[in-house]
DNA sequence: TTGAAAGCGCTAACAA
DNA sequence: TTGTTAGCGCTTTCAA
């Protein structure tokens, strides 16, 4: 492999100005610069990390930190941490959880203590207490996105503003037999916001003088599978079912919309369907949902931490992400 | 930082000793290697992947090349990649295209070649002759995922067999009237697999003696939306409308169930829907559809390069990876 | 079984 | 504007 020190020798200058001119420093005359430039394309020369990351302390990588990868929220918010540092010029080391808690020992403590980065993103999921310390006693800028970790620096939606906006819809179109399709069960292990959201509508709930019933909180999982079977027995009986269903998540609510074509029930005549996210699939499935958008948050949490490396002092503490309300098909005025 | 000179002077040790036991390397004492160990693990000492990577050569990472992070396929795939690198203690780093095209020279140039990886894994994507080139001569192994690239080895089911396999149930079932909803267009650019997937179709339909109409090729792009547009106008008019529709995707063919839903068509009555995945949702939505599985096909290439670093000799060139048809209730006899 | 020592290929003072 | 030089923190011969 060709070496800083090849392309030195072949133009007669020392390493130092290969160094400099390569990477765009000041203090090297144009016409250096060019040769350099040409020769070391000519030579193909490529620089190693390795050799820069020990000489300079900086790695050019930023790893992010997920439980899984290939859900609707997570990998569009790798999107924009990815859009973000390939700009930079940074790469980008995904560490995954892959569902189950297996790798995680061996994800902290070999992986991302390896000092192989120069800053890390967290994506909504819970930390052990152990866990959690390892993060914020790390040396290098670090944020969370999706759920908020206490004590870490969190980008996303307002979570309890948006959960409160979904019911206050339904309530604005007269429901009052109103249903959860919530998230929690294992995934509660997971994170704060499936807490968050179910918190947030029993709150309206009560500020609004419904009834909140037991029988009508239904697990749904985050998932579509798992919100159909639900649905199916929520929706039953005809004359004890919700005129609505707030859930948690729009691929929960895909779930209840099918269920309810399943059992012939009309939406949104009969029944109404709200969610959260704006998932690719609700525009088409004419969800009525509550948008966010996970490709921003990851590329405004990059980009956030880059700034942080690049001048060297913490960033202020950003405030929430927004959220819109995005009326489709799925609901309607209550009967009667 | 606690370096391994602080461990190994706090022992009273030299460096190469602690080196050969926190590595498992053989010839050490087991009360030595033991020592060691509990001192690194007391002084918090982690190895720096720069300084170790330059001295040995080997970065402990490996690269894998997506044309997008956030589509079912590829999030699956590198749930797979990453779950036998976690387990192998290699490090993954992900480089995106990001659906559009501007990156990619950055992505080559800069990082890809940059000497930070051991081997890379190039998901499905179209490359151009100087990329294609700039993979061939990579000096580290590498191989393709997904959509085969000519001069690449490549792991991925039959394709063409996939897709005949899904046109002769529709056949079997006694359907001639058959439409294709098709990906291709904007991401023919980027992958073979619409075209394999075309090409198969057609010379089924051709083997069967059945028509293929051009104004019954519709274009989906691989995803719901654009599908569902396509499906509505495929299926407007009742008397001449075809009976089965065989989809190149399982999210082209939710367009499709969708659109026949919103026409009243009753499917799998008066229309068999097939498509090619096994998706997420494909279950809960009853579809019929080839399966493959992704994420085994990540595991599987991923194990490949692994066992190539490992012996530091070329595997095998690898078979095609299995598919399967999976029946549900979308697919069934023709009428009359 | 252990140690000494020479790099790996860069970067970053400091000098010129 | 350019060069000299001393590391960065490991791994890996070679010797003991």
């Amino acid at each position: 492999m060709t070496s800083i020190d090849d392309v030195a020798a072949h133009l007669g200058v020392s390493t130092a100005t290969v160094s400099r001119a390569l990477r765009g420093l000041p203090g090297v005359a144009e016409e250096t610069r060019a040769r350099v430039n040409s020769t070391a394309k000519e030579l193909g020369y490529v620089p190693s990390s390795s050799a820069s990351g020990l000489a300079s302390g900086r790695t050019m990588a930023m790893g992010v930190l997920v439980p899984v990868i290939d859900r609707w929220y997570f990998s569009a918010v790798l999107e924009g941490v990815d859009r973000q540092l390939r700009a930079a010029g940074y790469d980008l080391i995904l560490f995954s959880l892959g569902g189950d808690g297996v790798n995680r020992d061996r994800v902290f403590h070999r992986s991302i203590l390896r000092k192989r980065i120069d800053a890390l993103l967290v994506m909504s999921m819970h930390l052990t207490e152990e866990e959690r310390k390892a993060v914020q006693q790390l040396e290098y800028p670090n944020i969370v996105v999706g759920g908020a970790v206490e004590g870490v620096r969190h980008v996303g939606i307002d979570d309890a503003k948006a959960a409160r906006d979904a019911v206050e819809h339904l309530i604005g179109l007269g429901h009052t037999r109103i249903a959860h399709m919530r998230g929690g069960g294992s995934f509660d292990i997971d994170f704060q916001v499936p807490r968050i959201r179910q918190q947030a509508f029993q709150q309206v709930m009560e500020d609004h003088g419904l009834p909140v019933r037991e029988d009508w909180s239904a697990f749904g999982d985050f998932r579509f599978t798992t919100s159909r079977v639900s649905a199916l027995a929520l929706l039953a009986d005809p004359a004890n079912r919700p005129t609505a269903v707030f859930c948690s998540s729009d691929e929960m609510a895909f779930g209840v919309l099918k269920a309810a074509a399943e059992l012939g029930i009309d939406v949104p005549g009969e029944l109404s369907v709200i969610g959260i996210d704006d998932h690719e699939f609700s525009e088409p499935m004419g969800l009525t949902t509550i948008r966010q958008d996970p490709e921003d948050q990851g590329a405004y949490a990059a980009e956030l931490l880059l700034g942080e490396l690049l001048r060297n002092e913490p960033a202020d503490y950003p405030p929430p992400r927004p959220h819109l309300l995005v009326e489709r098909h799925s609901t309607g005025p209550a009967r009667g």
